[in-house]
DNA sequence: CCCACTTACGAAAACGATTTTTTAAATGCG
DNA sequence: CGCATTTAAAAAATCGTTTTCGTAAGTGGG
């Protein structure tokens, strides 16, 4: 079965393509009449313009190219889960890839998605991201581009993030307050710029309250769960036990989590623990985890609308280029 | 900046365009020579040629439609995250709509990636699809179609699914063999197939451990957490306490699982409870629920497979349209 | 040397829409 | 009535590729 075509309703009129174009798109000059035939006969043809088409004239679609890190994570497919929600009810559709956490793939992706077009990009960046040509490209073609959460600093675009020095700051005071005095940090790999502030929020709470910021108790890994098991297992070798551990994000948490469990410790009476994004499991382990909770949905709704907002030109609104979300401390058990 | 073109080369050497592509798709009536030339100035100018016009010219796009009820699910993301892995490394890049469990927004999407030229479609229907009149549609445009876990029935098209009626008369059998015998069964929309198989699964097991079938231990409810909070709160309403629970799925067994504790009641020593999809959480709980494994990310990768089999016409290996895969019981501790 | 055949390439059509330019007919005004 | 203007529609160009068809040279065999 062949979709029709502006053509086809063209001859059945005896009309001719560009008659028929303009009728539809309600043209002033175009007969009332003529253009009522034209609507009746496209919607019992059940015409619609094939968009590549569309396309191919405007250089543009109506596609957003969505990257990020892996799509099976939390914060990440509940991101996207917002973006395409907002997508959607704006007339557009998400083209979704993820970098694996691997520099050259987010690469070859995002030129990819720019070679098919794109009409803008929402991006999380990989781990091992360092350089930013592939995003300079994208402005340089005046291709809209928003980051959320994991941002690359030297590209000026928006970005939707949430204040992780100021969040990380309150999560380790909550800690302070409770009594606790060795409170490690595991971190992870330092040249993303989260990972600089949450480390720094560490810092500064610590400052605050005249504690020691101690080398020993600050541990470098990646951002996987299995990276968590690793450094909370490197601290006790070291044979450092520390009484509180601030996790630079939920899945380093768990690691760390199963590795205090292995030990025999208890949480939090002997090491308390705070994660960071608020990921559904640490609402259900036992005990439940303190967390901060990044609302990772809206923030997929507000880079998407801020994006469509860019796509669309309509500038008002966002003078800020940084859009900062608040993050909430939810406490729980687990301190 | 703009993307330079296949007239672009061919001004710069002096030749025409269909040499310049021709030249570029090595046609063998193209002057080795020639071929060179312009495959160097190509790499030089940075050259990638134009999808959208390609897909203009045959009607064909390098695009998967995926559609699922809600992104941000586990069992979803991790299926999508499949699907991608496979896509990519086939050179295809992934659409992706959720349907948010309605019916009217599943058809315009796929109608929306029907006129969109996806090259095929891998969909998990919405729990509120009675209707298959759109996915017919596809069928009779000769565009491939891959249902996974959540398929349409009178559809005839590749399923990748798993025996919904064997793994759950496994899971309820297991609960048998531990000595129970008032086992409910909190269900889902029944007329969604996998929710039907389950039941039966459920029947079949009760019947060859000859216990009675009662109806008043069967619960309908949807598939989300909220709904097995319902469905248990409905049972001890009823003044029902069975002594094990067989979920239709994860979601609605933590619903389940929180309302019993709600109660006062001890998992397992009170009420064994049985999920279903191994969701992440259902291990993390405490205490760790028994569940039936289904291996979301391989089944993500297999109908991706499958259906860039069928797009790129290589139709061997798959005779069967229905591709069931194992789904193994993980016994936990709340058995 | 001539005709058939190969080699290597160009010209033009096609994909389906939009948009610019052109044209024909109708209307208005002095 | 005659010229200018408006109205409504057709024709043609365009987007970037692919593909069909055609053709000018060059080659080889008789």
């Amino acid at each position: 079965m062949r979709n029709t075509t502006i053509i086809d309703i063209a001859k059945k009129l005896k009309i001719s393509a560009s008659t028929v174009s303009r009728a539809l798109n309600n043209y002033p000059d175009i007969n009332e009449e003529t253009k009522k035939q034209v609507k009746q006969l496209a919607k019992k043809l059940n015409y619609w313009p094939n968009p590549i088409a569309r396309s191919l004239k405007s250089n543009k679609t109506n596609v957003i190219g969505v990257i990020v890190p892996e799509i099976k994570h939390d914060f990440f497919s509940s991101a996207i889960s917002g973006i395409e929600e907002v997508a959607y009810h704006s007339g557009f559709t998400i083209l979704v890839c993820q970098s694996n956490e691997d520099y050259e793939r987010e690469v070859i992706n995002t030129n990819a998605l720019m070679h098919q077009r794109v009409a803008g990009f929402i991006v999380s960046i990989s781990q091992t991201t360092t350089n930013g040509d592939h995003f300079q490209a994208l402005l340089d073609r005046k291709i809209p581009l928003v980051f959320f959460d994991r941002a690359f600093n030297d590209i000026p675009t928006y970005k939707v993030i949430i204040d992780d020095a100021k969040s990380s700051c309150i999560a380790v005071t909550h800690l302070i307050e409770r009594g606790h005095k060795k409170i490690a940090h595991l971190s992870g790999p330092i040249a993303m710029d989260i990972c600089k502030q949450r480390l720094k929020g560490y810092k500064n709470a610590l400052k605050k309250a005249s504690l020691p910021i101690m080398k020993e108790l600050i541990r470098y890994g990646g951002l996987q769960e299995s990276d968590g098991y690793t450094s909370m297992d490197s601290l006790l070798r070291d044979n450092i036990i520390p009484d509180a551990i601030f996790a630079v994000n939920d899945p380093v948490a768990i690691g760390a989590f199963q590795r205090i469990k292995e030990a025999g410790l208890r949480i939090p009476q002997d090491i308390a623990i705070v994660g960071f994004s608020n990921n559904k499991i640490t609402s259900l382990i036992e005990p439940p985890m303190t967390t901060v909770n990044q609302p990772s949905f809206e923030m997929g709704k507000k880079a998407a609308e801020i994006l469509i907002d860019m796509i669309e030109k309509r500038k008002n609104g966002y003078t800020n280029k940084t859009v900062v979300f608040e993050a909430e401390l939810i406490v729980r058990e687990s301190t």
